[in-house]
DNA sequence: TCTGTTGTAACATAAATTATTACAACAATA
DNA sequence: TATTGTTGTAATAATTTATGTTACAACAGA
């Protein structure tokens, strides 16, 4: 299956905030219309980005905001900040493989090391990416 | 969400076939004990990975057999047969952006190619692990 | 105190994955 | 050619995960 579009969705919310953040009031119910999803789904992101230390959110008043330069905010970090995938691993084993079995019981050693490096990989490449990237591309594509 | 465990399963049949073949009559019952899920979903897996021209398979008198030498399939190769990913696509995207808020509408455009880029990179890792690389590592642990 | 907002629980809906049953089509062989 | 064991596949069920929604207490500021 595919990496949740909580990823996106949340890539999405950040360019948001940057663009509209001097022209309005950065609220769950706004960028809720942007995404356009239900604002809950929007408060649930904002509340993991948060607890990553991506944005500030201010409660009562409302309002969220960047909590660091673009620059300094890889896809990685928000890849994990969003936990796409189950416990950080993004191939899913077969449950029971058979122990009885010689290949069965050893499987998992055999691949793990591999699927790993796959993984890494991607990662690896995540984070060589960071919003200011993304935002400036966005910002062009805006422009036109 | 995780990569399907129909990746795993798929080598884990590979190294069966190959472990097993010069003293079982590989079917798919034989696989399904191994990996210890039903027949039917062995049966699925090996359809499709014959479609990609991985397997041979004999209907009726039954068994499977590898189609190609070991280091000749890579771990790429595999994922593509057994479709893990919607569409070719590792990432989903939220369906309906706002196309009247100027970010709704050019988000996919300016995520397009990093995504890409990334799923690329995953691929490349792919690529270099065979078949061969996999069933050595895993007989040398059955061999412990 | 009033207004608008966040945080979150609880629940509902939808979608995808995996499992299971059933049986026709098939190949080998006795 | 009847028998046996197997594959291919449809149909359906069960399970799990993801996403959507409602509701409301906690909160901040005016």
């Amino acid at each position: 299956m595919q990496i949740s579009s909580r990823f996106t969705m949340a890539i999405h919310i950040f360019a948001c905030i940057d663009t509209f953040q001097n022209d309005y009031k950065i609220t769950s119910d706004f960028l809720a219309d942007s995404v356009n999803v239900n604002p809950v789904v929007i408060r649930r992101l904002l509340s993991q980005l948060k607890s990553a230390g991506l944005v500030n959110i201010t409660r009562g008043s409302g309002g969220a905001a960047i909590a660091k330069p673009l620059d300094e905010i890889t896809l990685l970090d928000i890849y994990n900040a969003v936990e796409c995938v189950d416990n950080g691993e993004l191939f899913h084993f077969h449950e029971n493989p058979n122990m009885q079995c010689p290949v069965g019981k050893n499987i998992h050693n055999a691949l793990d090391d591999k699927l790993s490096r796959i993984q890494k990989a991607m990662e690896n490449e995540m984070q060589k990416i960071t919003l200011a990237d993304v935002i400036r591309d966005a910002q062009s594509f805006i422009e036109k």
